[in-house]
DNA sequence: ATCGTATATCGCCGATTTACGATGAAAGAT
DNA sequence: ATCTTTCATCGTAAATCGGCGATATACGAT
């Protein structure tokens, strides 16, 4: 339990550690060479570093830690294969941050119901 | 035009003004004191910096930091007001950013079409 | 046993982020 | 005119990020 605290969960208040899992997901896709070897990945059903080495103009090890911090969020599954390795998109991870999303704007419907905040 | 070359676009290959943005609110999402205070500020309508200091426990001028983050992202607008300001949500920024997230989700549905990919 | 390939990891760096306290500006209150 | 409140900004310290080259590991081929 508590496999999230992993990541310090700064000074959240309580139990979520549902959104310090969100924030770890919107945090690795926020980077623009991070997207791209998401949809890359995407497209390859399930593809190696080097492969992605070639699509991305970076170096191989710049690649291998944007890798592992996909890995790290779960947006990306590993499994080391023969000599290569083989990265996959976790399409699970992904439709668990849109529901994130989703929620979030739910929130602003529900808003609707109560009026305007004094504050100040 | 290139407005959002503001944010240095990396080494994007062409035309991905559009990633390069939905990268940066990602990255603006990606801090769990950050979706807290979005999440209080869709709860509120629009209200002060002081009001969200008093949710989230922290000094004022990281909580200002913050709300500039996200205001820089397009997530929040901001508005000074007499003394006080008020930060709202800006929901279309939240709905680009779900369209994004559906679209990357809908790249791995065609992937379906094609079969896999060698590699190494 | 040795070489070549594919990866992950390490060490290093410059840049950025995150936090704080202090300061100053603007506006309301006394 | 003088507080007080609210807020943004500056300066700073610590931490993290993003990139690289070098190195270590694992494995297939010779």
């Amino acid at each position: 339990m508590k496999d999230c605290s992993r990541y310090d969960l700064e000074t959240l208040p309580a139990g979520d550690c549902e959104e310090a899992r969100a924030a770890r997901i919107y945090a690795a896709l926020g980077h623009g060479v991070r997207l791209r070897i998401l949809r890359h990945l995407m497209q390859q059903d399930a593809c190696c570093c080097k492969e992605i080495v070639s699509t991305v103009d970076l170096a191989q090890s710049t690649v291998s830690q944007h890798l592992k911090v996909l890995v790290q969020a779960g947006l990306v599954d590993y499994r080391p294969e023969r000599q290569s390795s083989r990265y996959s998109v976790n399409a699970h991870a992904l439709a668990t941050i849109r529901t994130h999303l989703s929620g979030l704007e739910h929130f602003a419907a529900e808003r609707n119901r109560s009026a305007s905040h004094k504050c100040g």
